[in-house]
DNA sequence: TATGATATTGACCGTTTGGTCAATAACTAT
DNA sequence: ATAGTTATTGACCAAACGGTCAATATCATA
């Protein structure tokens, strides 16, 4: 009954939200947005809408897919304590590879937009306690009751994020490492 | 010699600051800094230099001040334990009070200007050494050895850094008050 | 009081910004 | 084949952007 679209949406959507990764929201123009999906303007405001719209679809993205990644891990096999401390390799990994500086999207989107907008708020609002619970999960699988899991999973979110702010701000990678070292101090050494 | 300036160089920077600081680099214009600090376009080209300039002014500022209040505390009196534990405070108070939504304009520098500009990146990395170089003398202070606090100063920066990212996401206050309470575990109870 | 030097002022500039829109194209259902 | 619907296109726009500059004002010194 209509013209069909063109493109492929995942991988515009994967595009846009490279662009912002990279520049962060105000950084980014339209037109970086126009020569890095491939599509024009009008196309993008058709099929999405406008800047802001485009911004928290992209931060989404990123959530549906690279944090996912993160929550998949601690969803997987181990025990609590080897899953966390992947985390945190992945992190040392990201920044040797010198991949975005080793940025985390949903950390620049806490401090460049969330006070901004609402619903890029609310997302990362959402974000943070799938993460939390994820790892409260990787908890209680263990011997770590519920008050625990929880205040111990707070914690890790914390010192996790901190380690991503460190990473771009250009502190020395050993810092990090010694983080994941501190926090596996805390968590039970039993099964789980 | 020459006309004197007319503005106080201090109550100027500290309003640029203050602008940057809420808004980020790129969402400030030059129209924000001039009806914030009083002076026109053209006394702010003349006195600091371009954007750039000022936003790095603005940033040695906020760690001169800002930051310096923390380096204080933790040189000040108590236990190493008891200061750090004031660090954290700090962040909730600064949140509960709403204060620039318990934003640090170190940590927006990391992920906003870090890797877009040299001079800004320097600023920041010297500035997280100084932070925890300030931890780590707490620490050694007392009967920590200096390879321990200097890992467990890294990790203590982390987790601070991770709570202004918590904070300014939205994330629920306790987080934070969890993530202080876990990071005093790793402290020694002794004096120091 | 004249001179040299710097500060202040506001008009001005080219460029870029996010966003719009009428024209056209491509499809489906009748 | 035609009508109805949506996608694509690129020209277009007013506003805002960062930055400049010649004119003027204000000081210290001689």
């Amino acid at each position: 009954m209509a013209r069909p679209r063109e493109f492929d949406e995942y991988q515009v959507i994967e595009s846009l939200m490279t662009v912002f990764w990279n520049k962060g929201y105000e950084a980014t123009t339209m037109q970086d947005l126009v020569k890095a999906s491939g599509l024009l303007k009008g196309s993008l405001y058709g099929a999405f809408g406008d800047k802001q719209a485009l911004y928290l679809a992209a931060l989404k993205h990123y959530n549906r897919t690279r944090i996912q990644v993160g929550i998949d891990m601690l969803n997987g096999e181990g025990s609590a304590r080897q899953k966390i401390a992947r985390l945190f390799d992945s992190v040392i990994e990201s920044t040797k590879r010198g991949l975005f500086a080793g940025g985390c999207l949903l950390c620049n989107a806490s401090l460049e937009k969330a006070v901004s907008d609402k619903q890029v708020k609310a997302e990362i609002k959402t974000t943070i306690r799938r993460l939390k619970v994820a790892i409260m999960d990787a908890l209680k699988a263990g011997n770590v009751n519920e008050d625990q899991a929880a205040s111990l999973a707070a914690f890790v979110v914390s010192a996790y994020f901190g380690t991503r702010v460190l990473a771009k701000g250009g502190a020395p990678a050993a810092m990090i490492g010694d983080t994941r070292d501190h926090c596996l101090q805390l968590l039970p050494r039993a099964k789980a």
